[in-house]
DNA sequence: GCCAGAAAGCGAAACGATTCGCGCAAAACC
DNA sequence: GGTTTTGCGCGAATCGTTTCGCTTTCTGGC
């Protein structure tokens, strides 16, 4: 490999103006002409470590999520990803597969590996071992569709609260009033806020809760679908079901249809996520739809503030989500 | 920051015993407690990028992709990623969305970053550029699900052709002998691959083959909608559709219910990939399921190998996809 | 108690860039 | 044409490690 010395000695000039002219300083006319020969001659390339090392910067993010394989965290990844792109910064992705051990261990990774600010979507870490995993670092970090209770910072969220209310009153004006609820763990934190929506909107419009439509298990096929056949099998089954997740909502349908269960005349079904595949069915399946790309947008763009030097207050962003269709 | 230097002022010992104790050398009882106190004083941590500079690695290896959203890749990536971890390396994840020049850029990307070796599922890219890219550099490269004609080194495929012939032959023997099939966009090798199989088993068992009965579209939930609608409005509809990617099967299924379309009785499907859900259904979809992460698992042994100095010719492994149910 | 050999520690030289301050030459001004 | 201003180029220091070769200190066998 080439280095700048080569570089240098080959154009005739020193180390010093090789690195005016790669980092665009003015540089004379017929040295821009030889250290361009001279570059191209031996392909020279900067050694970005020695780069790293002197400015002590990566331009690397870290990113660390649960798990890769749903859409909705694929989506927001894809946008984070070319918004800090764009930037010249690149990702280095990591995921924690749920896993508790993996999830600080991965932190700890990422951060022993001179990332210059971190997008986090967290699940089960403590504040304090995050602030002592992360305090002598001192890198901007971005929290994604979770925080961690106390840990301030910037962080982009959605309304899940309001979304899920406007989603079950939408079925309650329809005129059901036996609605179910599938949801993930309660211990996540967006669980916990959809189902508070859902809640929020049966007592507001005069419905009395029954626990027995309360199903609360992993964001998975196999909880819509088991909850299907748990459903069925009541007394006073629901008229509607409100899922809070894709895999749980497509369980839930294939359930459903295995059975001769009409949607929505037999059951209505109020989905999550995937719009674009729900609005395909016929009739359309009515979802809450999450901006994804607009949150990994926003998570990159304040991260490169930060990183650009802006010094303001924890900023929190709650996106809206949109009903679809409309 | 704390420095090896202010450890080794505080233990009282030489920056090289430092670093000789960081790097699990030999140090006397009484110095590696003084260095443990000072570490822990100091809340010592090396800086990587110092480290890399010296060593001329990054101990980061990229992997390039062109897309996250669809399970296969998440899986795949998860694998990958897993195992890399365990031998201490990082993925460094670069996404081009089915994009050329954003491949080509993403490429060239990782490279002047610092990688030590690359996982690639190639799309667009030509063997000449790759090897412009890649040259100078000299990385090991793992190639997986797909590669570039002519590039050699290792190679992680799938028995696509050999995987699609059973599965056919398993609708052929079931009676069908109008089946079609809904396949990616032909200029993908894997989509090749897949209606080579298909071709082969049609003719093997004496079928003629009807180009009416073959779809070949993006990989997306809508080619395999719209592909329902076409088939059933032939003059002689299918009786068996293969699919060969987890969205179309999806599409052609919502489309099938939909229209009332019993599935197995009026249509026989079958599919590609996401063998959990498919298999929950009732009765459960027949689908062809891929290794991922045994994929994941080969490619990054593969490079580790290499990564550890292993210098055979280049390897291709073509794994075997299982058909399930069995 | 001596000496050879092993174990542990030390200083200094890399790794390959960036950057600072200084000097020289060309341009600009009157 | 002399003097100030500006523009470029240069050398040297620096970033924080690892590693090499050498010296010092231990250890153990006689």
């Amino acid at each position: 490999m080439a280095t700048i010395k080569d570089v240098a000695r080959m154009a005739g000039v020193s180390i010093s103006t090789i690195s005016k002219y790669m980092n665009g300083g003015n540089v004379r006319p017929e040295n821009v002409q030889a250290i361009r020969e001279a570059i191209a001659a031996l392909d020279y390339r900067a050694n970005p470590f020695a780069r790293n090392l002197k400015i002590q910067r990566s331009r690397s993010i870290g990113i660390l999520l649960p798990d890769m394989t749903a859409p909705f965290y694929g989506t927001v990844v894809m946008a984070l990803d070319k918004t800090l792109r764009e930037q010249g910064y690149h990702s280095l992705i990591s995921v924690y597969g749920s896993n508790y051990g993996l999830e600080r261990d991965n932190l700890r990774f990422l951060i022993t590996n001179g990332i210059d600010g971190l997008v986090y979507i967290p699940e089960d870490i403590t504040c304090d071992e995050f602030y002592e995993l992360t305090a002598s670092i001192g890198i901007p970090t971005v929290q994604v569709d979770r925080v961690i209770p106390g840990v301030s910072g910037d962080a982009v969220l959605v309304d899940n609260s309001e979304a899920v209310y406007q989603a079950v009153s939408r079925l309650i004006e329809k005129g059901h009033d036996r609605i179910a609820i599938i949801t993930g763990p309660k211990s996540v934190l967006t669980a916990k806020e959809r189902l508070g929506g859902y809640l929020r909107a049966l007592s507001d419009h005069g419905i009395l809760f029954d626990d027995e439509l309360v199903i609360s298990d992993q964001n998975a096929f196999a909880t819509g679908y088991r909850g299907c056949e748990t459903l069925l099998g009541l007394a006073d089954p629901p008229t509607a079901v409100f899922t809070t997740n894709y895999d749980i909502t497509i369980g839930l349908i294939t359930a459903a249809r295995e059975r001769g269960v009409r949607i929505p005349e037999d059951m209505d079904i109020f989905g999550f996520d995937c719009v674009d595949v729900c609005t395909m069915m016929r009739p359309p399946l009515p979802v809450v739809h999450q901006p994804e790309v607009e949150i990994g947008q926003t998570a990159a763009n304040y991260l490169i503030e930060r990183l650009g030097g802006y010094d303001g207050p924890p900023r929190t962003t709650r996106l809206k989500c949109r009903l679809a269709p409309e």
